[in-house]
DNA sequence: GCGACAG
DNA sequence: ATCTTGTCGC
């Protein structure tokens, strides 16, 4: 009997078994190893690729480790499920809500929706936003029953002054295609934005092209669109505007964004009532 | 030194 | 990001 939504665990223990432990295998293998996949050899140790709770000075130093690595050309395979990811905040920033909205391809319908929450560790410094925001992102990764084949994430991928940003970030860590999607700059140069919709011109920074400034929809604010990993700028402003509707947002990140930022009679809480205990909503 | 600064 | 009231328009 089908229900409105199912929520997470019984979509998982009725419909997904299979796939949520391939997706618990992938997410495994991405998140635990170190840099030694090469060939066929699995000799993987297993280590992270770094940790998350640094000082600033240590996360620029990552930061410019890391940035070699990203991929900006296409690397990318079939395309059956795109992933939206999107983090919000509640409680004056101290809880962070990370949400992950898988959507089939070319349908665009919600095959999947993760909402973690969890305290918050880390401030906003601008350039470091991935330090704050990744580490409950990939929590919620370790929930999805089904991996994506592509990621937009909200922010830039390589429109950063060390060319990682929070895009480029989880796509290198997950090993996985991975678009920037920014509503405001970061750094860079451009000209004004044609009012067409679809038209973007080149956003610059120390003299390369690091993004587009996207017109997703006529009279309303561009969007900063970027590389994020094993995907090139042209691409990426391509997938974009196939999965635009009637909004400024394509719709994986839309649809992240408003639950990642939505207050839910779960999140609301009247005077009098408890906090809710658990660390993770059913949608 | 001063301003800018994803979410 | 989040907090907020009203306002404009389809």
């Amino acid at each position: 009997m089908k229900g409105p939504l199912p929520n997470r665990q019984g979509a998982f223990f009725m419909c997904n078994e299979k796939h949520r432990a391939k997706a618990l295998a992938f997410i495994e293998q991405r998140c635990l190893r170190s840099d030694n996949i090469q060939g066929g050899h699995m000799t993987s140790t297993r280590q992270p690729l770094h940790e998350w709770t640094v000082d600033p000075d240590t996360a620029i130093a990552l930061q410019k480790s890391l940035a070699p690595r990203i991929v900006r050309s296409d690397q990318i395979g079939e395309v059956n499920h795109i992933a939206g990811v999107d983090i919000g905040f509640e409680d004056d920033g101290n809880i962070t809500r990370a949400v992950i909205v898988i959507m089939r391809w070319p349908s665009l319908e919600i095959v999947e929706r993760v909402l973690h929450r969890t305290p918050t560790k880390m401030p906003y410094i601008p350039g470091l936003l991935s330090f704050r925001e990744l580490p409950a992102a990939l929590e919620a990764f370790e929930q999805l029953s089904v991996m994506p084949d592509l990621l937009m994430v909200d922010g830039m991928g390589i429109a950063h002054p060390r060319r990682l940003g929070i895009a480029a970030h989880l796509g290198l860590w997950l090993d996985m295609p991975a678009i920037g999607v920014g509503k405001s700059r970061l750094c860079g140069q451009h000209d004004d934005v044609p009012e067409a919709r679809g038209s973007w011109v080149p956003l610059i920074h120390r003299n390369e092209t690091i993004g587009a400034v996207l017109r997703t929809r006529e009279r309303v604010k561009p969007l900063y669109i970027s590389t994020g990993h094993r995907i090139s700028l042209e691409n990426s402003i391509s997938w974009v505007m196939q999965c635009l509707t009637r909004y400024k947002l394509p719709e994986p990140t839309r649809q992240a964004d408003r639950l990642a930022s939505r207050r839910t009679a779960e999140t609301r809480r009247p005077e009098g009532d408890a906090a809710p205990r658990q660390d993770d909503l059913s949608l």
